[in-house]
DNA sequence: CAGTGAGCGAGCTTCCGCTTGACTT
């Protein structure tokens, strides 16, 4: 038998930015053309302080990124035996500055590059990039690159003033910094918030002869009870008479079709997903061919999904419910590069490896489909009912869906509840008509602060401000999260008592009721460090703080894509001043501490105050000064700044001491986990529903003999040839423990029949480095996350067998 | 896993935006 193995001469090469783009595009080309994928961005600033030489024009060093010289050295190959190279990354800034890279280190000539562009992956939209090439546009590459300086000099001379001034290792940037702002102010306008109340009054009647209820409310709101008391007054001797009512169409238009921002809102609203795991399951689906690319900022659709969508609407929904349209991005930075999100065949109304990729997909579909049907046709009712000794009116309104249009398979999720319920049917009512009352409530509302932030309707706000990129919203997040400046918490809310009236039967009866104000789930709040930090940088570098200044510099940037200014112009402009502060913020600014003194400890009368300590905020009683100074750490959702002083004294009462059991000392404190039981040497955690300040010796035991038991029970193996090692239970089954520390094990290990030569083995294949800090470790911990990858691949490897 | 809180003062940290695969039989 013979095998062809000529080397094939490629006669084009194709280079976008994402593989699973390559391997579509291939198709539609033919096999005149190869197409591979730069895999992003392949080179970017060199990592230290010589990436940009300032003095000299900031003449950028640029290096291919480690992890990239693979994929380079790849095309590098392709590009020589190519008679021409297509550069087809995406047809933005950044994309641009991504063919000027390949450009460059692969060592392209002029005469066989060609640069195409297109915005949405079909066979025509492909043909006619291929017929339509251009050149490289410089100017763009130019302001690309002003961008990636700018944020590079902010980036690595704000985080060294907050080293200094601040603490170690803490970071600032264009992004970042503004998206905990926008966290830390919203925390603060919810803690003064000052809520007022009024009063709302609803009622409740029914035809006469029928006994379906016609809820209506007083479009107005009376400021206080006795107010609200007169009209129930007044409503008790009334008649009540229909003396208008109005029907008007409308209509409700569908939403358009998702970006990532509105990917990861509606997926947070709907399905409860982290911004980061909506990413991650639309990737998955993505690299299936079930949908579009994720991430975009625009809401356009080819004309191959719109006639797609049309087709599937008229034969699943009839033609009537077809309305195929495009929608305008509003977003005036969006830069347009892919089309919106939406599956690849409208034909599938599900798609997914698994249950929560299937989920997001249905909304995908669903919310592309609906953005292509009709409009619903509702008419709406307005009828106002006289309430005569009160001489005021009330209303009532209802809805009926005429049509329902898009409404079949989609409606948008809101993010904050409306008070008002839909307004619902309505049944054939006449003017003049009497009604009956059948009861009327008031009630005492109070006004809410603005809602704090969940991570979508950050992400929602920052796309508003211009400020990140769709390829950032996820990352930018969990970045503010893992440098401790925001953490997202729940918070279980506090009771509070409001007073409500009723009328029924020709009687008032008042009563207080309790609701539960302030419940929290899933939001973001800044910490104290967090708090602290964006303080000091509002007021030392108050220009990059502003909310307009992404806003800004992209305007500037704009400039330079048009060649009207040098980037290096646009960068001295901003850098000379920005430097100047730098400087001048080091030499003069003091070291914050965040400190505020919270009052007096009325036991030794002296001062009470909080910080942030090496630690993490503190309360401490005496100044620095005094010699018996004491300390105590804030707990877990408290912050410096609302802590009141008889929260701070809670603080110093711990660790309390219960009593003795079995001879040994009983204490309760508080840790990194939470509330604990100390027992001799032995620790338990409080359970939730017991409050440590309170807790007796009797549930003290309780406690302690349930982790008595659960210890005993954790213990799987132990070795005579080594006390120190021992198999035990924990959470996710088995684990080998030594020497404080823990190994995993393999999942196919046998657990009763390991000798101990064998658990050593997978103890030293695990090696854990000391954590000790210093210059000779930190050398090691290079090594760190290769060996932990290695371990880590080697059990998915074995999993998978 | 369950402390500590100052100061030795080496060597480290850090940005935003584009994209996924992860060491070797």
């Amino acid at each position: 038998m013979q095998i062809d193995s000529k080397p094939i001469m490629t006669k084009n090469l194709v280079i976008v930015e994402s593989p699973a783009k390559a391997k579509t595009i291939e198709k539609f080309l033919g096999k005149d053309y190869t197409v591979r994928s730069s895999f992003g961005h392949i080179r970017d600033l060199d990592k230290g302080d010589n990436a940009i030489d300032i003095a000299n024009g900031f003449k950028p060093n640029y290096i291919v990124s480690p992890d990239k010289t693979k994929v380079v050295a790849e095309l590098k190959k392709l590009a020589k035996e190519s008679e021409m190279v297509w550069l087809a990354s995406d047809e933005d800034r950044e994309g641009e500055a991504i063919s000027w890279h390949l450009f460059e280190v692969l060592g392209l000539k002029e005469e066989n590059t060609k640069r195409i562009v297109f915005h949405e992956i079909t066979k025509p939209a492909i043909e006619n990039a291929i017929k339509n090439p251009r050149k490289i546009d410089k100017a763009l590459v130019d302001a690309q690159q002003a961008r990636r300086i700018l944020d590079r000099l902010v980036g690595f001379e704000l985080s060294p003033v907050l080293w200094k001034k601040v603490k170690p290792s803490l970071s600032a940037g264009r992004v970042q910094s503004v998206a905990v702002r926008l966290i830390v102010e919203r925390e603060r306008e919810v803690n003064q918030f000052n809520s007022v109340s009024d009063y709302r009054i609803t009622a409740e009647f029914t035809k006469i002869g029928s006994n379906k209820p016609i809820k209506a409310e007083l479009p107005q709101r009376y400021k206080t009870e006795q107010e609200a008391l007169n009209f129930l007054k007044a409503a008790s001797e009334s008649n009540f008479t229909i003396s208008n009512i109005e029907v008007k169409p409308a209509q409700r238009k569908a939403a358009a079709p998702f970006t990532t921002s509105t990917l990861q809102q509606e997926a947070s609203r709907k399905l409860g997903y982290p911004v980061a795991k909506t990413m991650l399951l639309a990737q998955k689906l993505y690299e299936a061919g079930h949908i579009t690319y994720m991430r975009t900022d625009s809401v356009n659709l080819s004309q191959t999904a719109i006639s797609g969508a049309a087709a599937e609407i008229n034969r699943a929904y009839g033609s009537q419910y077809s309305a195929p349209r495009n929608y305008t991005t509003k977003n005036a930075s969006a830069q347009e590069a892919h089309e919106a999100i939406r599956p690849t065949y409208f034909e599938n109304h599900t798609a997914g490896a698994e249950p929560q990729e299937v989920r997001l997909y249905e909304l995908i579909w669903k919310r592309s489909i609906a953005s292509q049907m009709a409009n619903a046709e509702l008419e709406r009712t307005v009828v106002d009912i006289n309430v005569s000794k009160a001489n005021q009116t009330m209303r009532a309104e209802g809805e009926i869906i005429k049509f329902d249009g898009f409404l079949k398979v989609y409606l948008e999720g809101k993010d904050e509840e409306d008070e008002d319920e839909d307004a619902g049917l309505l049944p054939p009512l006449s003017q003049g008509e009497q009604l009956n009352l059948n009861q009327m409530v008031s009630e005492q509302k109070f006004s809410r602060p603005a809602p704090r932030y969940t991570e979508a309707s950050l992400v929602k706000k920052l796309e508003e401000l211009g400020i990140g990129r769709p390829s950032t919203y996820a990352p930018t997040i969990s970045t503010v999260q893992k440098r401790g400046y925001v953490i997202k918490d729940n918070r279980e809310g506090t009771p509070r008592n409001y007073q409500t009236a009723l009328l029924k039967n020709g009687e008032i009866k008042v009563k207080t009721a309790t609701e539960n104000t302030g419940v929290e789930k899933s939001k973001l709040f800044p910490t104290d460090i967090g708090t602290l930090v964006t303080d000091f940088l509002n007021e030392h570098f108050g220009d990059i703080m502003d909310y307009s200044f992404t806003a800004n510099v992209e305007k500037e940037f704009d400039e330079i894509a048009q060649g009207m200014i040098s980037w290096t112009k646009m960068i001295d402009g901003f850098y000379k001043p920005f430097h100047k502060d730098v400087d001048k913020t080091l030499a003069n600014a003091e070291r914050v501490k965040g400190e505020r003194i919270i009052g007096i400890d009325p036991e030794s009368g002296k001062q009470i105050s909080g910080r942030i300590g090496r630690y993490g905020p503190l309360v401490q009683i005496g100044d620095s000064e005094d010699e018996d100074k004491k300390f105590a750490s804030l707990r877990a959702g408290q912050s410096l700044e609302t802590l009141t002083l008889e929260q701070a004294l809670d603080l110093f009462k711990l660790p309390r001491t219960i009593g003795e059991y079995q001879n040994l000392k009983v204490t309760a404190a508080i840790g990194r986990f939470g509330p604990y039981i100390k027992y001799g040497t032995m620790f338990a955690s409080i359970p939730k529903d017991k409050d440590i300040f309170e807790i007796n010796m009797e549930d003290a035991v309780e406690i302690i003999e349930a982790k008595i038991k659960s210890e005993a029970e954790k213990l799987i193996r132990s070795f005579p040839e080594d006390e120190n090692l021992e198999i035990l239970k924990g959470r996710w089954g088995p684990y080998i423990a030594h020497k404080k520390n823990n190994y995993k094990l393999p999942k196919d290990a046998a657990v009763d029949t390991l000798t101990y030569a064998q658990v050593m083995e997978i103890v030293s294949s695990q090696a854990k480095p000391s954590d000790k800090k210093g210059s000779k470790i930190a050398a090691e911990s290079k090594v760190k996350p290769k060996a932990k990858a290695k371990a880590k691949a080697k059990a998915k490897a074995k999993s998978k067998k």
